[in-house]
DNA sequence: TTCATTCTGGACTAGAATAGTCCTGTTTCA
DNA sequence: TGAAACAGGACTATTCTAGTCCAGAATGAA
C-alpha cells in the first residue's frame, strides 16, 4: 500500500547513477551495467525520463544520457510523476465531480487533504537529497532533514 | 502512484458511515444501503475491519458492526494497514537486506526515510479528522491541522 | 558512403494484483 | 424452528505491472 512500482523505484536508482556523473552523458548500456537493471528495462525508463524533461538524451554513436538538471533542482514528486503519473491517493483525489459515489462519501475530501500534505514533503526532497542517503552512508541525514519539515 | 486501492478508500467510507451511529450497531446490508457499496464488497471489508479489530462485530439476527474505538482513536495508518497490509513505499523499505539490488541502489536508504515520514505524518490524523472534512462540510480545517504539522 | 552505435516510439506478452462475487457454515433472536 | 446476520474461504474476470522486442531515425567514424 501506499507504495512505489518497482520500475519507478529502478528509475530513481538510474537518476542516482546520472547524478553521479558530474553532467557526463552515459549511454543506456553503461547505465544498466552500472544500476545491474537488464537492458531493456533501463532503456524503457530512460525514455520515459526523457520524454518528461529529467534527463537529456543524445543520439547517435557517442550519444546517451545525462541529467536535464542539477540534482537540487529535480524533486521527488517530478521523479514519481515522471514515472507513474499524476500522483493521487485516491481516484477521487484529483479531480472532483468524477466518482459516482461522491455524493456519499463522507471522506473524499480528506484523501485531498492528506494527498496535498503528502506531496508538499516530497516536493521538497531534492534527487541530490535522495543520493545523499546511499548505502555506506546511510546516516540520520535526510531523517533530520525531513524530520525537521514535518515539525518532530 | 502512491495509491491507496478502491476497497481501502470504500473501507474507510464505511468506518467514516460507522463513525455517524453513536456508537449504535448496523448490519451490513444497511452499511451497503447507506454507502451505496455493493453487498458482498461492504461485507468482505467488514470482515477485515473485523478482523483486525478497528470494528466489532456481533453474530444473530440482531447482529451488526459497530467501531471498536471512539473515532479519535483509530487512525490513518491502522486503516490503511488494516485494508493493505503493511505501509512500504517500495519492496525495500520495510525491511533491510532482502533485494539483490540493494549493494548497486542508491537510493533505497532514502524510501525508508521518506516513508517514515508519510507513516508519521498519517498516524497523527484520525478517523475523527476524517469525518471533519466531509462534503459539504470541506473546510481546511485539516488542511490547517496538517499543514502546522508538517511545518508550513 | 557505409556501417556500427545509440536513441525513439511503439507494440506485445506473461504474470501478479485488484475488484468483485459466491457459497457453506455458525450464531443469535423471535 | 426459521429468519437474519456474521465467518471463513474459494473463485473469477479484469486491470495493472514488469519485462521484452522490433523497426526506424540520428550521429559519428572508418
Amino acid at each position: 500500500m501506499l507504495k512505489v512500482s518497482k520500475l519507478t523505484d529502478y528509475g530513481t536508482m538510474i537518476l542516482g547513477c546520472l547524478a553521479q556523473t558530474g553532467g557526463q552523458s552515459l549511454s543506456a548500456k553503461k547505465i544498466s551495467a552500472a544500476t545491474r537493471l537488464r537492458l531493456p528495462t533501463a532503456q524503457k525508463l530512460l525514455k520515459q525520463l526523457a520524454a518528461h524533461g529529467l534527463v537529456r538524451s543524445e543520439r547517435g554513436a557517442l550519444g546517451g544520457y545525462r541529467l536535464a538538471r542539477n540534482a537540487r533542482d529535480i524533486n521527488a514528486v517530478e521523479i514519481l510523476e515522471a514515472l507513474e503519473g499524476p500522483m493521487a491517493l485516491t481516484e477521487c483525489s484529483h479531480a472532483e465531480g468524477q466518482c459516482e459515489l461522491e455524493s456519499f462519501c463522507t471522506v473524499g475530501g480528506a484523501w485531498q487533504q492528506i494527498n496535498r500534505a503528502i506531496r508538499g514533503a516530497l516536493t521538497e526532497v531534492t534527487l541530490a537529497d535522495l543520493q545523499r542517503s546511499a548505502p555506506g552512508f546511510r546516516t540520520r541525514r535526510l531523517a533530520a532533514d525531513f524530520g525537521a519539515r514535518i515539525g518532530r
